[in-house]
DNA sequence: CGGAGCGTTGAGCAACGTCAAAAGACGTGG
DNA sequence: CCACGTCTTTTGACGTTGCTCAACGCTCCG
C-alpha cells in the first residue's frame, strides 16, 4: 500500500511500473520546500535520499574564500538528488533547490532492503547513477570546449530534453523557473555575460526567455548553436 | 585459480583481499596498449569492461566539427575505464590510452556472475562508480570556476594525490608520463597558455616538471594555489 | 510611493586564445 | 659520434572573449 500517490516521471521512466511501485512503496514521506533552499550540506552525514519529483533542484561547490557557488548539476523531476549519499554517506557538495520543490525522502535502510529484494531493480538504479554520471561528463565537456554562446545554447537544449522526458510538455515553448543567474553559474559565466548572450538568442530570432517560460523560436538552428547531441542523455531505445 | 597475477591496487583498495581475489579471477585477458590508442570508440556496443592496471587512459568527447578533443577524465592504475558500459552497453565517449598502459578485460557475462555471487562485492563496485562521479563533478567545477594558474595547480594536486593511493611513491616527486598537451585539454586550455602557467608555478618555486617526472617543491604552497581539497576523492577513513 | 530583486547596457580591462617562430628533446640511421 | 626529422616546449605579438564595475530600467510587492 503506498503511502504517497506520485506518479511515475522522468528517468524513472527506466523502471517498470511494479519496479517504480516497489521503489516508491519505501518513500517515507514527501518535502516541500521554497526555493533556494539547503536541503544538504557538504560533509554531513546522511541516512536518508531525495528522490526530486517537481520542481528545480541543484549541486553546488562552495568556494569558502571568494563565495562563489558554482552550479555542478541540475536536476528535474524524476532525479535522485542526492542518492549518491547511500553508498557513500556524505557528499562533496551541498544540494539546493532552484524553485520551489517536492522531494520524496527514502531512508537508506530502507532502500537496501529494497534493493536486497530485487536485484533487478538495484541494477536498473545504479544504470540511472551512471546515466548522471554521464550528464556529468558533458557538463564537463561544455565548460572545459565550449564557448558561452553555445554553451548557453545547449544547456537550453538539455533542459529541453530532460524536462520533455520527465513528462512535461515542451514543443515550442516549456516552463523553467530559474533565472539567468542559474544558467550563469551552470555555465561558469558571469550573469551580465548570459545577459549578452541571451540577448543574441533573441536577437538571432532563436529563442526568448519570459518570466520562467522559454519559448524557442528555431529549434533546430538552436540545437545547431549549441552542437547539440542527445547520446550523452542515454534517450530509450538506443 | 587466477589466470593473471595482478597486484590489488587504487580504487580497487576499497574492496577486501578476498573480494579483490573474486574480481580478479573473472578477469578474461591482460591487454597492453601503447600510447594514444583508442581502445573504445564513442558509440559502439561494448561487451566487455576494462580495469587500468597501468599507465595513464582517458575519456575523450570530440567534436567532429572543429577537430578538438577534449578530455572528460584521466584514469589511473586501479581505476575502471570504462565500467559503465557494463550497464550502459554503449559510452558517450571515447576510451584513449594516454601512455602505454595494460588494462585487464572482463566480459560483462563474467561481471554479471560474480555480481550476483556477491552482493557485498557488488555494492563496493557500485560505490566506486559513484566516487568516479564525484571526482567527474569536481572536473566540472574546475572547468567551469578556476582560472588557469589555480586548475593547473589542482589537476597536479590531484594527480599527486590518486597516484599516492594507487600504491605509488609520492613524496617530493613523483612519475606522471603525459605531455603539457594532456593537461591543457584536461583543462581546457591552450597549450601555450599552460607552458606559461608551468613557467610561472616554475618560478615561484612551486613544482617543476622534466620528462615525466613531477618535482614538488613546496607541496602546501601548491595547494594553496590549486585550492585543493580532498574530500571529493573520498580518501579511506573519512 | 519606495524598496528589493532581476535583467540590461556600456566602458575598460584582464585572461586566455591564436599565430608564428625558435629552441630543446629524443630517437634513428649513417 | 654526428646529422636529421619529429615531437614537445617555450616565447613573443596580437586579437578576442568574457569579467568587473557602475549605472539604469523594469516589475513586483508591501
Amino acid at each position: 500500500m503506498t503511502k504517497y500517490k506520485i506518479d511515475q516521471i522522468g528517468l524513472s521512466r527506466h523502471l517498470s511500473a511494479a519496479q517504480w511501485a516497489t521503489l516508491i512503496e519505501g518513500c517515507e514521506s514527501v518535502r516541500t520546500v521554497s526555493s533556494n533552499i539547503t536541503l544538504t550540506e557538504r560533509g554531513t552525514t546522511l541516512s536518508k535520499s531525495l528522490l526530486l519529483i517537481d520542481g528545480f533542484m541543484g549541486r553546488v561547490i562552495s568556494n569558502d574564500m571568494t563565495g562563489r557557488k558554482q552550479l555542478v548539476a541540475v536536476e528535474v523531476p524524476g532525479d535522485f538528488v542526492d542518492f549518491h549519499a547511500y553508498p557513500l554517506k556524505h557528499l562533496d557538495h551541498d544540494v539546493v533547490s532552484i524553485s520551489e520543490a517536492k522531494v520524496a525522502v527514502f531512508d537508506h535502510d530502507v532502500l537496501q532492503r529494497i534493493f536486497d529484494a530485487d536485484v533487478e531493480l538495484s541494477r536498473k538504479i545504479w544504470a540511472m547513477t551512471l546515466i548522471d554520471a554521464s550528464v556529468q561528463r558533458h557538463w564537463t565537456y561544455r565548460n572545459a570546449a565550449m564557448r558561452a554562446l553555445p554553451a548557453v545554447a545547449n544547456l537550453l537544449c538539455e533542459f529541453r530534453h530532460r524536462l520533455q522526458r520527465a513528462g512535461f510538455e515542451s514543443g515550442a515553448s516549456f516552463e523553467l523557473p530559474i533565472q539567468q543567474s542559474v544558467l550563469a553559474r551552470s555555465c561558469g559565466l558571469s550573469v551580465e555575460h548570459v545577459s549578452r548572450v541571451m540577448r543574441d538568442l533573441r536577437e538571432g530570432g532563436y529563442c526568448t526567455i519570459s518570466g520562467t517560460t522559454v519559448n524557442i523560436h528555431d529549434l533546430e538552428k538552436l540545437e545547431e548553436i549549441g552542437q547539440f547531441r542527445t547520446d550523452y542523455l542515454y534517450p530509450p531505445g538506443v
